[in-house]
DNA sequence: TGTTAGCACTCTACCCTGTTGAGTGCTAAT
DNA sequence: ATTAGCACTCAACAGGGTAGAGTGCTAACA
């Protein structure tokens, strides 16, 4: 059905289209990439490998280009893995010899980083909040009216939120309150603080002080506060060089959708189980994201899926080298991050 | 030299152009506008325009675009003042009584509400933390060797960084540094705290207590972190509508330096002298911004000046609308952040 | 039977050309 | 000083012709 030569013809589509970005014909293949068959003989394998819809012409009379099932059957099938040269390696590790002190900063920078090293776009997605479990919960009096609420995890994450009072509180109470909370609240994680203490805390604490909108505050706003997890995104600009990006309107809505936290989430987040995964073109659920592919890979915190990161390219990137870059930067971001965490 | 018609003249052709985008001809400018004269009239005009450089032509045979000077001539002298309609009060009021307690937050927002009435680029200063006196700064321990060190100004300036200690510390020794420092830093600029007071305090500590090594990573790390103030932009791609920006080159350059902090805040850096300010064309000093204007405003807390906006677009921007949402933003901001530092 | 050379055919990209229409600048008349 | 009229310029567009890359088919070949 499709035999070895056909699996040649079709990776050398693949490897040329990628280099050139443009359609290739049957005689670059012929002189190029000695097969040892006649530019005609390819023809006919290329008419084959069409029927079957790895390969599409953008038009008669020119050459083909790989369709998203080609892809497909290249990454599942074909694609030897590449190692990355001393270089890249190098500067990888120079990067994660940074020491970064915060969660936040570390990711954003890998984020960077990713772009830099492969040209793409590079997502990162932090670590879920309510995956960790709360090490630290503490308010601290900024002004008579106002308190800081301060929320460390198990994780890394430190988030902290001022909440306006209405009537005003003493520094005294406050570390009474303080305790108290520490107390119920270590070591669960942030969602079931969320759940299920919301209501035996606030009912406490009110009965006692009568500070109920205190406490609703507290956990509605600093818990709950703009959503659950972030991204980043680094590099979109990438994108303006890869020639298919070079109609303003097709820039416009890619961009567009980048800026959508929500949409950059779930191209992220598919999947969080361990390991690397590529999506190519239409696999990929979004209108508006057309010809690009995204590979994904996770990391973890003691030996825990925490986050993802993710690069997007054109489908026509070089997969094999943006597959080594992510499993040796999530490998890295795992190391550092059980460093950090130890 | 100038006289009334030819301002006349000037005001329509920056009028039509604003609109069409498309240069105006003499005819044009006659059946549209009418000045009592015939197109024969506004030629003889138009012609002596350009001679003073206020106007130019693209080719020969196309009609006259303003020129840098002559969009300033038309800034300067011609421009009306342009009110809000209904609807953009209302929804730039309805924004502000979303309450935001935050300030990075409120700041971000105002970005996004800015760019979204305005269809331009919204730049946001955020005030320089040096500016404000510091109101509370703390220490707490997150795990023994990590401490969490939390700085509060006046001007609502929140931030934290966590700090990695080469030995570990009591809570006990760190309540005890904590007042010391709450008390000898409370009210300085944090500029004066890390400029004067740093020796000081780094010996008197280590005398104490051979932690030379935390307090000089605390002053170090937590007061010079990543820039002294924060910029915001949005709607960049809003940029992409402009037809003067379908060449994806250019989309690349501009958003390239809307990207640059350092960029984004001289644009707004320039000035930090109340009230507003246009910059147009080549006025502003960046190569790689062509055709574009920026509109800046500042806004204040307790009479201070703290930061600044600004809204980018291209020359051929519609100033007063621009002008006025710039003004009533400012008005707007400053009173919020007053009612949220009383 | 698989492979190849050869050839006719297709289609895009490019260049050249002519045409159209908007707009100017000049001149002469009012 | 203003205007009508006219010659002139130039970008934008459309049509036509050509070159080149590439295909598909057929017939010959090993």
């Amino acid at each position: 059905m499709i035999d070895e030569r056909k699996k040649q013809v079709l990776h050398a589509i693949v490897k040329d289209y990628v280099t050139t970005a443009e359609p290739v014909g049957s005689r670059t293949i012929a002189k190029k990439y000695d097969l040892g068959v006649s530019s005609a003989t390819i023809r006919n394998e290329m008419s084959d490998l069409e029927e079957m819809g790895l390969i599409e012409q953008p038009h008669t009379s020119a050459g083909r280009i790989p369709s998203d099932k080609g892809y497909r059957f290249y990454v599942d099938y074909l694609m030897e893995k590449e190692e990355l040269d001393a270089d890249e390696i190098n500067n990888i590790n120079m990067f994660f010899t940074k020491r970064l002190s915060e969660l936040d900063e570390l990711v954003q920078e890998t984020c960077r980083m990713l772009s830099h090293v492969t040209k793409y776009t590079a997502l990162v997605l932090v670590p879920k909040r309510s995956e960790g479990k709360l090490e630290k919960i503490q308010m601290i009096s900024v002004s008579p009216h106002q308190v800081l609420v301060l929320i460390v995890t198990d994780t890394g994450f430190i988030n902290h939120r001022v909440i306006d009072l209405r009537q005003a509180i003493s520094p005294r109470r406050l570390q009474e309150i303080n305790f108290f909370l520490q107390e119920k609240l270590y070591g669960l994680s942030l969602e079931q603080v969320n759940r299920t203490l919301l209501g035996e805390i606030s009912i406490h604490i009110a009965r006692q002080e009568q500070l109920l909108d205190l406490a609703l505050e507290l956990m509605e706003q600093a818990l709950m506060d703009r959503g659950d997890e972030r991204v980043f995104t680094g590099g979109a600009l990438n994108m303006l060089n890869q020639p298919e990006f070079r109609d303003v309107e097709k820039v416009k809505t890619l961009l567009g959708m980048l800026e959508e936290e929500e949409i950059v989430k779930k191209l992220l987040h598919k999947q969080l189980r361990e390991g690397t995964e590529i999506f190519i073109g239409g696999e990929i659920p979004f209108e508006g994201i057309n010809k690009c592919s995204v590979i994904t890979g996770t990391y973890k915190v003691n030996g825990r899926v925490v986050g993802s990161i993710g690069i997007l390219g054109p489908t026509r990137m070089t997969y094999p080298k943006a597959v080594s870059v992510v499993e040796t930067v999530t490998d890295q971001l795992s190391l550092v991050l059980a460093k950090m965490f130890r």
